[in-house]
DNA sequence: ATAAAAATTTAGATTAGCCTAAATTTTTTA
DNA sequence: TAAAAAATTTAGGCTAATCTAAATTTTTAT
């Protein structure tokens, strides 16, 4: 048996790979991965060697790298524990939901799976985390959300608010000041041809908000 | 302003830098710094430098180290984490107080002092750890214990057990089996001359217990 | 007060993770 | 389909934290 842990840098960039993964479906490039974490390609290459030594990734020369099954779970459970951190602080803690994901960010790499049984115990075994992206449990399954961007909707569609596709802290403020919060119901009145533009009914009070808004915003029915 | 975030390796020397001169109040030698981290001194010797550099400690070679005004403050501020996290794990999250130690060994390490400060909040502000050792406030104030071991005890005399000097898990899981624990009422009914063992009673029940024991044992009045 | 022993520091390597610059491969474009 | 452009890898270096072995200083014991 061979030493197992990972180190911060590793759990991070398998997170990467997952979540680059996940859009496209194919190989992920080491530039694009290089812009996600922020390195440059070189290092990129450099590392994704060492994760295919560790059978985390298959690895084809100039071709990309993708995930086994055994990197897959790791990046999942990864992404388990840093979601229900920011539950943990969001509940808890009171923080608000555009704080939490940096401090998420160095919890998540906390090793010890007792603890994060634990913690999802005490939280109630939350299935979304406070953006609405869905927990995994602890066999690694996670749900495939059924939410599309708002921006989708057809005039006169009532539906609910899910989640957001953009989590960053401007965006999560923005709609805070328009009291736009998971749960909320949405209806849509009307849509603007030229820019995209929609006017929306919540709670009983219209306002407009623009496309980029619309396509970050998840509703669901 | 200089970049200020340290190291968890650095973090870690501060601390046992810290808990070795409380003990002896003297310069911490080189070689039982690398005793208490588990490296070998030329290490030490090394980050000694370091931590010289950012005047977090004072150091002459050959003489030993000892921390500024600002390394002591952040020890104390690590160590204040650690403890904090200690009874998050076992008032929370229901783990025994010979599970916790290693966990906060991580989680002190954390960067946010939002984040510590909200814990603590949401803790009730506790004063103790599950060991009895005293919370740092947020300024860095530690109460200074007014314990003394169980050995010191004259016979006939009751006292309040308050802490442990040996948090070992061993040594805790030792004190569960005899239900020795903090708050418990314990009295000296005889002393044993040629092996210093104590005859005890705690909640109207007596046995032995060795000076191995007897020395590890903190009480109060 | 020396010599021997112990403690400490210095010198020179190693590993992880990163970088720049140069070389190589793949993709695009004309 | 052959340049040209873009993507990727390789080569060679750097820093943090560690190590071993050798040199130096301090302490202890004669
Ligand atoms: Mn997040
Ligand atoms: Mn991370
Ligand atoms: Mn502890
Ligand atoms: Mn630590």
């Amino acid at each position: 048996m061979v030493k197992t842990e990972l180190s911060y840098t590793e759990e991070n960039y398998l997170k990467a790979i997952f979540s680059l993964s996940r859009k496209s479906d194919t190989a992920v490039s080491t530039n694009h991965l290089a812009e996600k974490l922020d390195t440059k390609p070189s290092s990129i290459t450099d590392m994704v060697k060492k994760l295919a030594d560790k059978k985390l990734v298959d690895y084809v020369k100039y071709k990309g790298v993708l995930l086994t099954k055994k990197g897959k779970l790791t990046a999942i459970s990864i992404i388990r524990n840093h979601r229900l951190w920011e539950v943990f602080l969001v509940d808890k803690l009171d923080f608000k939901w555009d704080e939490v994901h940096d401090l998420a960010e160095q919890l998540e790499h906390i090793k010890s799976t007792q603890l994060i049984d634990r913690l999802d115990a005490f939280l109630n075994h939350p299935t979304h985390d406070p953006h609405g992206d869905p927990i995994p449990d602890k066999n690694g399954n996670i749900e495939l959300r059924m939410s599309e961007p708002l921006a989708n909707a057809e005039v006169g569609t009532n539906s609910i608010i899910v989640g957001v596709h953009d989590s960053s802290s401007d965006f999560l403020k923005f709609l805070d000041t328009f009291k736009i919060k998971l749960g909320s119901e949405i209806k849509v009145i009307q849509k603007e041809k030229f820019d995209n533009s929609m006017l929306i009914e919540i709670d009983k009070s219209q306002f407009s908000i623009s496309h980029q808004v619309t396509k970050n915003l998840l509703i669901k029915n």
